[in-house]
DNA sequence: CGGAATATGTGGGGCAGCGCACATAGGACT
DNA sequence: AGTCCTATGTGCGCTGCCCCACATATTCCG
């Protein structure tokens, strides 16, 4: 149905050595990731991490009156389940599928093996952590400081460097659930963008038509988080076209996810 | 002048394993740590990782036009220099001594050699990163959904856990930018509590009369914070009373922080 | 003891985002 | 074509926090 996934698209995947990726490849287990599907459930055991490829995942905090936050979105170039190895096997937030699409998910207990040789996938997570702390952050302090407006377009940019089209799949009502505000507050700054031209929207889909309207708009919170990913992660930050060719390319089958129950609200 | 220290009263040192503290200790270098000292600059290299016992450090975001909000507090349950480990040799958050007091530093050279020798350091670091992580992840979703006097109280309280006494020295002013608000309004908060007869405040000090009064008053944030601490640093949580004889409590010679740039302002 | 510096109190006006209650419109399904 | 569900638009009053300006109080220090 759709078109085979790489690991490779995954850019943390793609900068493992080749000794480290090849121990892993065999244990990669594709599977499709359907917008809604919650993948961790605050304090739930963590059975695997997901290397995204197409889709894109998203870390909430779920308040006790309901109302909730993004702490940080994992997309390709990231890993879900960085707890998992920092000891805790749980998670404290819900992870949550933003954007629909393909990964791969490998057993904790592998990748946990792999973490403990303290060779380069220990470097490299380390350092994407580093990445996740400083993203949510910046996402404290821009809770605090910047307008709405501007957190829209912050998240849309760090969206769309995750996607390979310029169109979102996604309400605005889940918009709001994301930056944690009213579904009417993201109406009027989506009205804004609108009217700018710099985005349009219908009905579930929000498609971006002038980036640089974006970056215009959009508070320094979205420059410093991409920057200091360049800086930590160089290898998985710059394009991989000269990278290993393709393992798996036709995946032998494709797993479903089996909690979906978050599929609606 | 001051009481000596002994490193173990921090929590994290404290923690670790007979062989793993005496290889350490003779590095350990005891610090008087001033109200206002810059430890870190935002992009700094980090020369030393720190490991308060009476003092409490504080991580803080700067933003562009000058504001500012604190991502994290470090006391003597944990250490500040956690992004040295984590693969970058620079903090993005600028730290600061938020409460005068001791504490001992370490070279990060050879924290870093203790680190990758993956032994029980590294499993201790990496499960105060989580918690650490968790403490940020709280503060987005806090600064996004409740109000001034909530995040006062569980800053108040947070703070307080890591206190001998039950009086902070502290201006509203400094709590303001801890917070991320304006002063006013923290006088405001201050206000309505010393009303309610749960802190009394005069000029540069709070003195916290009846902590189950901001208990009643916090948001839910404080509860999830210190869980997850409980549960990822059991123990360094619980009472040492029973733990190691003190090495030095004579500590040779005391050494000033030399960058004291922040003291004022 | 008197003055400067700093900390705190207070008030007015403004605005962003909230909560609520609806009105409208797009798209799917029959 | 009609129906229903869901997504989006809009208006209102409210509140919490902002910005600004200034009045007072405390402490330090010469």
């Amino acid at each position: 149905m759709r078109a085979p996934q790489d690991p490779n698209q995954n850019h943390l995947l793609a900068a493992l050595p080749a000794a480290e990726f090849e121990r892993l490849a065999p244990h990669l287990e594709p599977v499709e990731l359907l917008l809604g599907d919650v993948l961790y459930e605050s304090g739930g055991l963590l059975q695997h991490v997901y290397f995204p490829t197409t889709a894109i995942l998203s870390l909430h905090y779920v308040m006790e009156n309901g109302s909730s936050s993004e702490i940080a979105g994992v997309g390709n170039e990231g890993m879900l389940g960085i707890s998992l190895l920092m000891g805790g096997n749980t998670t404290p937030s819900r992870a949550v599928v933003q954007t629909g699409g393909q990964g791969y998910r490998l057993k904790s207990q592998l990748m946990l093996q792999e973490f403990k040789r303290a060779g380069p996938m220990q470097q490299l997570m380390l350092r994407y952590t580093q990445a996740l702390i400083t993203q949510m952050s910046q996402t404290a302090a821009c809770n605090r400081h910047h307008s709405l407006v501007q957190q829209l377009c912050r998240w849309l940019l760090l969206t769309l460097d995750r996607m390979p089209t310029n169109e979102l799949i996604m309400t605005q009502e889940l918009v709001a659930s994301m930056l944690g505000v009213r579904r009417e507050g993201v109406t009027e700054a989506a009205g804004n963008l609108q009217q700018a031209g710099v985005i349009s929207y219908r009905r579930g889909h929000i498609t971006v038509l002038n980036r640089s309207g974006l970056e215009s708009q959009v508070c320094e919170c979205y420059a410093v988080v991409k920057k200091e990913f360049a800086r930590l992660l160089p290898e998985a930050t710059q394009r991989q076209d000269i990278s290993r060719q393709s393992h798996n390319a036709q995946p032998d089958a494709v797993v479903r996810t089996s909690s979906r129950s978050g599929s609606r609200k």
